[in-house]
DNA sequence: CGACTTTGACCTGCGC
DNA sequence: GCGCAGGTCAAAGTCG
């Protein structure tokens, strides 16, 4: 706050224009003369221009009437306070009434700007409450009409090179199932326990290592409390991460969204930099990418994703983003307390990936717990376009569905013969227990088990991440057809090395190739 | 001129 | 407490 001394001693409060440091002209020392008198009406009326320059921020109206009878208070005390002094032969009580008539009369006003306020701010938020509602379904109906079209028979075979665009979840409609996840918790713990039960028996010593002290950390959350198990899943959510391997000579994937380069690192062990890139398709957007060559072969590019976008998204964008986000919740579903202890992530993996044990794992032993997608090796060429054409509509859908459903997946009300709606499923576990109303667990354990014989997935997987990959002009994804599909994930390239700063040349290995 | 990249400095978490 | 490594910031430089 800013004070100055005047002539006369008496400090005075300048008057700021944040809602916060409304301060009034008054006298401080018990007296007040008439240019004080004036003072505050001219205050109060520059109180009032201020005001209706915010007319909708109600707050500052409640201050301001707070701090208006706060005056009023004062004035009323140093008025009467004196008494002996007579004003140019006007009576005590006519000036007093006086002053109080004025100071009546702003506050009357105020109080209606008050109330005229409040009304432009219930209309304000039923405006934005029936946005988001036409939003989402808009986006329903958008999700249904390429639901239909993909359940067609795609005579091209290739299912189309384009990802259609499915949607993106609203953000306020996720936020109310993160609200209804507490509350749906134990159920959720039952589900989880109900599938983990049998499996988490069959885990090998060493994948139980996998179970990382991150993990661990996490459920001594969670299990302090309601609070706490919301502020773990938002923590997890925002630090589970997906990374792709794939054999690319472009410095960067295209994966459809903007990103800007924030900096870049020398990783340990690794004699190429990692760079880092912010999404910038909307301010504020959390997600995150980090781009580094593998050590052991330069052609790999590994790029690691992190967060969820707070923003419609491209089609094609909304494909990758789909997939980090219902792998993000797949392994925070995975990190869930189970009555016997910890369950392994791998479980999941294995779940999700049986048939081959390829192409993707997940690791909670890193810093953060991540899904890894290996896609330096894929399906052989013939296959892939088998698969294009067997389950042309499977594809999209795979990194499509994912985090609509997160918000809005409801049981199995989705067709249980259409994979895509199996997958989404399975990659957003924890939603679809959390928003089954029936006890339908069972199904959906049988649903898992009916994925997991089935060989295509996998493969299906691989050509799905490759045809973005390869799709975005730069990359050459589709470049490197003669493979199959592999599993080996590890994380991040820890090996222990010690890595030096090395920006001259720290884009060479990019450029080399 | 704005958007983006580069790059040295800084912050933070973790292990010893 | 200290040093290391990962991650981020922000000023300066570059580019279209």
């Amino acid at each position: 706050m800013d004070a100055e001394a005047d002539s006369a001693g008496n400090t005075t409060a300048s008057s700021s224009h944040s809602p916060t440091t409304i301060q009034f002209p008054v006298n401080l020392t018990g007296t007040a003369s008439d240019d004080q008198n004036k003072q505050m009406m001219d205050f109060f009326a520059d109180r009032k221009d201020v005001d209706e320059q915010s007319k909708f921020d109600c707050d500052t109206s409640d201050h301001l009437h707070r701090n208006i009878n706060t005056g009023l208070h004062l004035l009323t005390r140093s008025t009467s306070n004196d008494h002996s002094v007579s004003d140019d032969g006007m009576s005590l009580t006519n000036s007093k009434r006086t002053k109080n008539e004025v100071i009546h009369h702003y506050i009357q006003q105020l109080e209606e700007e008050k109330s005229e306020n409040q009304r432009l701010k219930q209309e304000l938020n039923q405006a934005n409450l029936n946005y988001n509602t036409l939003l989402t379904k808009v986006i329903r109906q958008k999700q249904e009409k390429n639901l239909d079209e993909y359940r067609k028979p795609n005579i091209d075979g290739g299912g189309g090179g384009e990802i259609p665009f499915i949607g993106l979840a609203d953000p306020t409609t996720v936020e109310t199932d993160e609200n209804s996840r507490s509350s749906s918790d134990e159920l959720h713990r039952k589900s989880i326990n109900n599938i983990i039960g049998k499996d988490q028996r069959e885990e090998s010593p060493e994948q139980a290592l996998i179970c990382s002290n991150k993990v661990m950390r996490l459920n001594d959350l969670k299990n302090d409390g309601d609070c706490n198990i919301d502020q773990a899943t938002e923590a997890t959510i925002r630090k589970a991460r997906v990374s792709v391997r794939a054999r690319s000579e472009a410095p960067m994937i295209t994966d459809g969204c903007q990103w800007r380069k924030y900096g870049q690192k020398m990783a340990k062990g690794n004699p190429c930099p990692r760079a880092y890139y912010r999404c910038t398709m909307a301010v504020g957007c959390p997600v995150r990418k980090q781009v580094q060559r593998c050590a052991e072969d330069r052609t790999i590019l590994i790029t690691t994703y992190e967060g969820n976008h707070n923003h419609p998204l491209p089609p094609a964008a909304m494909a990758m983003s789909s997939t980090t986000s219902s792998a993000a919740r797949m392994l925070l579903s995975g990190s869930m307390p189970s009555s016997d202890g910890i369950i392994n992530p791998n479980f999941l993996a294995r779940t999700l990936l049986p048939c081959s044990s390829n192409i993707a794992t997940i690791s909670a032993s890193a810093p953060f717990p991540t899904v890894t997608l290996d896609l330096t090796q894929s399906p052989p060429l013939g296959q892939q376009q088998n698969f294009a054409g067997q389950n042309g509509a499977l594809l999209p859908q795979i990194f499509g569905q994912g985090l609509y459903n997160q918000s809005k997946f409801s049981g199995l009300q989705l067709s249980q013969d259409t994979a895509a709606g199996i997958i989404s499923q399975i990659g957003d576990l924890s939603s679809l227990q959390l928003h089954n109303q029936e006890p339908s667990h069972t199904a959906l354990a049988d649903t898992v088990t009916a994925l997991a014989t089935n060989p295509n997935f996998t493969a299906a997987l691989a050509v799905a991440i490759s045809s973005i990959i390869g799709g975005g002009g730069g990359s050459d994804g589709g470049s490197h057809p003669n493979t199959a599909v592999n599993t080996t994930t590890t994380y991040n390239n820890n090996n222990g090395s010690v890595a030096t700063r090395n920006n001259k040349d720290s884009n060479s290995c990019f450029r080399g190739n």
